[in-house]
DNA sequence: TTGGGCACTTACCAAAAGGTGCATACTTGT
DNA sequence: ACAAGTATGCACCTTTTGGTAAGTGCCCAA
């Protein structure tokens, strides 16, 4: 697939889309993104590939610190779907006390380094975005705003 | 406490993180990712953005029509939050019958331009996704699975 | 003996998110 | 006249999601 937006014939007037067309309608899928966003939907679930991706195997404590304000049955719950779903393994050690980690497969590996961009463009907007949240907050508190 | 996995001298034995590390612990959030999904937290969010980006400016009928399942109440809470946060501009064009459209600002645009990776990663691997969700569907349906 | 950590599990709940259906004001097509 | 399309708003309700708090079995340290 030749990845150049030179279009023969078409229009040279329109707004000329920097993001490549994405192939609509895959079978069941509305497009690959929305594939993806199945398996990745979860509050935590992207953060956890994040964070496996960069640490390596992490055991689940760590995994549980490093996921700041995640409840156990939450992290757990995720995790068990991301296994699933064959993007992370859990390793048991069968020791005891317990030991357990968790590390990503090639599948979950090749979903993270999807995510470096994701991650970039927050780091690069943290000013943009913790803004907006600030104004969020103010109206976001049991109220609706009282005039547009 | 020293776990013996994460020692900066000794292991060289690590799977080498392919991933670069990101930023943690930015001013309000665990890391870049965790403010971008703040953003993009929202069913249909990243599809709306990824739709625009490739078709330029869009009548609501049409987003409507292409982000296929969303209820009219959804999508434009959604679209009022993308606007309220700077992704996506809203033109009214006081006609009757009402004609609107809404396209992507600059950080919008970015923001999609981010999540290309994500798309192409589920255009790659529909197969192994829908054969998750094909599994999932046979015990998601109102019961927990009987034996393990 | 008490307390804590480990990696979970379960029951119960609150909140968020999303969906349905009806309404609007006006136009166009049949 | 009537249905349909346009871009929303609103009330109401269900589903989904996530959180809390407690408990489990085992070991180690104080």
């Amino acid at each position: 697939m030749s990845l150049d937006d030179s279009d023969p014939i078409s229009s040279p007037l329109q707004p000329a889309p920097a993001v490549q067309s994405c192939t609509r309608n895959l079978p069941g899928f509305t497009c690959g993104l929305d594939a993806t966003l199945r398996v990745i939907a979860g509050k935590w679930k992207p953060l956890i590939l994040y964070f496996l991706a960069q640490d390596g195997p992490t055991r689940y404590g760590e995994l549980r610190r490093a996921v700041r304000d995640v409840s156990d049955k939450v992290l757990i719950q995720q995790l068990k779907e991301l296994e699933a779903d064959g993007l992370v393994k859990r390793t048991d050690y069968k020791e005891v006390p317990p030991r357990v980690d968790y590390s990503l497969t090639p599948l979950g590996q090749s979903l993270a380094e999807a995510l470096v961009p994701l991650c970039s463009w927050g780091t690069e907007h943290v000013a943009e975005v913790s803004q907006v949240f600030a104004e969020r907050a103010t109206w976001t508190r049991r109220g609706r705003q009282p005039t547009g």
